[in-house]
DNA sequence: TCGCTGATTCGATGACTGTCGATGCAGCCA
DNA sequence: TGGCTGCATCGACAGTCATCGAATCAGCGA
C-alpha cells in the first residue's frame, strides 16, 4: 500500500491502421483531464511531493514548499483529487493528503499503449 | 538513456523527508510542459495516432479523423512538435509526422517514480 | 463559550489557450 | 510559367485557468 512496483513496457506496434488503434474520443478526453491536472508545475510538484512521501502528508507540511499562497495551494490540491490522482481526509485540526497510485498507472498505460484503453477505459 | 523496459519503484520509506525526495521546480516545470502538450483531447488524440501508427503519418490522412479545421490541427501538431513528442519532415507536398518515444519513457519514468529524476537533473 | 489556528471556498482579475478565417509559402503538374 | 493543392503562420476572439485577498468553516484549548 505504502510502496508498490511498477513495471511498464513502450509498444511500438507497426501494422495496426491508425483509425483503428487510436484513441477513441471518450478516453481521450479523460486522459486530458487527468494529464492537465499535471500540467502545471505547482500540481507536478504537489503529487510528487505526495507520491514520494510514501505515506500520507499534511497540508501544513506541503504548503510551506511553495512560493503560492495557501488558498492557491488548496485549489491545486482540489483539481488533483477531482482528477482521482489523491484523496484527503481530515484528521483533527489537520488535514493529511495520499497518493492514489492507480490513477499514475492508468497513465503510464495511456502513454506506453494508448490503443490498449480502447476497451475498458469506463471511469 | 533509451530503454525500452522501465521498472521502478515508488521510495516506500518512512523516514525520507518529502523536501528531499521531491521533484525540483527545474525538473517539474519541464515536466508539466510536456504534460501540458497532452493536456488536450485533440492533442492527445493525435499522439495516440502518431504514436500507434508505428511509422510516420501524413497530415492528410490525420486532418480528416478530427473535427476541427486544418489551422488547428497545425497548430497541435506544433505543440507536441515544440515538447519534443513528435517531429516531422516534409516530403514533396506532403509533410509527415512520426513519434519520439524518448519523450513518452521520460514521462512514463516520471509518473512512476518522481523521485528518481533527482539523480539527473538535481541541480 | 470564546478566541485561535488551519484549511477551504468565494469573487475578481490578469494571463493563457483553443479555435477560426484569412493569408502566405512550398512543391507539383499541365 | 501559371495555376493548383497541402500545410503553416498570422491576427482576432471567446473561453479557461492560475493566482490572490477576503471571508467562511472546522476543530482545539483555555
Amino acid at each position: 500500500m505504502s510502496k508498490q512496483k511498477i513495471v511498464l513496457e513502450l509498444s511500438g506496434g507497426c501494422c495496426t491502421p491508425i483509425s483503428d488503434a487510436a484513441l477513441d474520443p471518450a478516453a481521450a478526453s479523460e486522459g486530458a483531464t487527468v494529464f492537465k491536472a499535471l500540467a502545471d508545475p505547482v500540481r507536478l510538484r504537489l503529487m510528487s511531493v505526495i507520491a514520494s512521501a510514501g505515506d500520507e502528508v499534511c497540508v501544513c507540511d506541503i504548503t510551506p514548499l511553495f512560493d503560492v499562497s495557501g488558498p492557491t495551494i488548496s485549489h491545486h490540491l482540489r483539481v488533483l483529487r477531482e482528477a482521482g490522482l489523491v484523496d484527503c481526509q481530515r484528521r483533527g485540526t489537520w488535514v493529511y493528503y495520499w497518493p492514489l497510485p492507480e490513477r499514475l498507472e492508468w497513465l503510464s498505460t495511456l502513454l506506453s499503449a494508448p490503443a490498449a484503453t480502447r476497451t475498458g477505459t469506463a471511469s
